[in-house]
DNA sequence: TTTTTGTAAATTGTTGACAATTTCTGGGAA
DNA sequence: TTCCCAGAAATTGTCAACAATTTACAAAAA
């Protein structure tokens, strides 16, 4: 059967409705705090507008959108308190993690976890950090997908896009880029050791190490630039 | 203004059907795997189908029904082995309470926590299963609410409902109800004590311990009642 | 009896229309 | 100028109708 007419008969008209404008919101097509506009989006995708308002309940109770009453509907902006709060939330899941892979790991993810390691280093010694932040996103997906936990892995993922949506993030975090590198390897290691207490630290201090410069990051940027930066060659 | 009026001004149609709804299917009077016919439901609140389809896709994503296409929307039913999947997110996620508490508990909050396990060693003193049961969640909510993060504690009643469309669950949890008492004393002692390590562990192994029953319990449904269990007096 | 098949009924998927509300806009008054 | 306020335009909320699909049921065939 043809996977697009056996992908129509699976999913129907409002989650694919859903899937695109997930995508628009993720890919920045539709940035944090723009409306969505049910008529031009049931015209941009050749729908009427029941699919897409089913998709807007759909993706508010993701925490990507947030409706207002008789006032449309709206990409959702995180500010920075949520952002922090869905660190914290991260962390403790991120450490779940690492405990249970430390207690069943096999060698075929030891080894897959070791090249993800290697590539990510290949990119930082080639400057490239879009693809860093890619194979990093990779990398802390797989591992949560690899404790089997359906549950775990689906709000993880939630939580990811969620966190895409605090705008601050992505810039400037190049400068992070090589300080996160070798915490990874730390992590593969701990995580073989197979000892649970060891590789759930681990990961959680790796977690909340991104918290911290975060936070760091957005005091900077509400912090007018010290002259001494420019002043001190 | 009339309550029921400003409701109606903030909250939209399709939100208060959701609740309904939910409320509908938590109570158990759409019990797991029966079906919603949106016409039904549609006539039941005096509303069209419209609403009643965007409610359902709220409840689909927050995982209290599952949407076949062409074929309905079905309360859903959890199984044993994403319960436990929860039981384990859940456990990360209280020990992750019990640490914040223990570095930012006020002496209020301290307070509250003790008049909660005292009314539920009250429940236990009148074997009132039914009030302990009630209680028990309501401690653990506001426990994760106290700790002022709000993601972590939407998280946490989602996850909480589901659990519940776990139907059994809820049978025969008479037996534990003692043992879980006097761990509730413990968690306040390891929170006041101001050490995370020992709150979070404290926490944790409670919820590892709510997960083992349930665990037992299931075993127990599935294996046929032993002769000896009547033998012996 | 059991299985299959065809038709009617029930149910879901989608659409367009209308009502209600908000937002925009331009003109007049302070 | 700035503020305010109709009236128009845009947008959302709700509904009813129609199309597509599934389900129920009864009769026929194996």
């Amino acid at each position: 059967m043809h996977p697009t007419i056996a992908l129509l008969q699976s999913r129907s008209l409002s989650m694919v409705v859903q899937q695109e404008i997930e995508r628009g919101i993720l890919s920045g097509e539709y940035p944090p705090g723009s409306k969505l506009i049910e008529a031009a989006l049931a015209e941009k995708m050749g729908v009427s507008r029941g699919p897409i308002r089913e998709a807007f309940r759909m993706l508010d109770e993701a925490g990507l959108v947030r409706t207002e009453k008789n006032r449309g509907v709206f990409v959702r902006d995180i500010p920075l308190d949520e952002a922090l709060e869905i660190f914290d939330l991260r962390a403790a899941m991120d450490e779940l993690v690492g405990r249970q892979l430390a207690t069943h790991l096999t060698e075929t993810q030891r080894a897959e976890m070791q090249t993800m390691v290697s590539t990510m280093e290949q990119a930082v010694a080639a400057q490239d950090a879009q693809r860093y932040h890619l194979l990093n996103l990779q990398f802390h997906d797989r591992l949560v997908e690899m404790t089997g936990n359906r549950k775990l892995t689906a709000i993880y993922r939630k939580l990811i896009k969620e966190l895409s949506l605090f705008r601050r993030l992505n810039l400037a975090d190049g400068w992070l880029m090589p300080a996160s590198a070798s915490e990874h390897q730390h992590i593969v290691q701990a995580i073989s050791s197979g000892n649970p207490q060891l590789a759930g630290q681990a990961m959680f201090e790796h977690a909340m190490e991104s918290k911290a410069r975060t936070a760091a990051n957005e005091l900077r940027r509400h912090t007018p630039t010290p002259v001494s930066l420019k002043a001190t060659p």
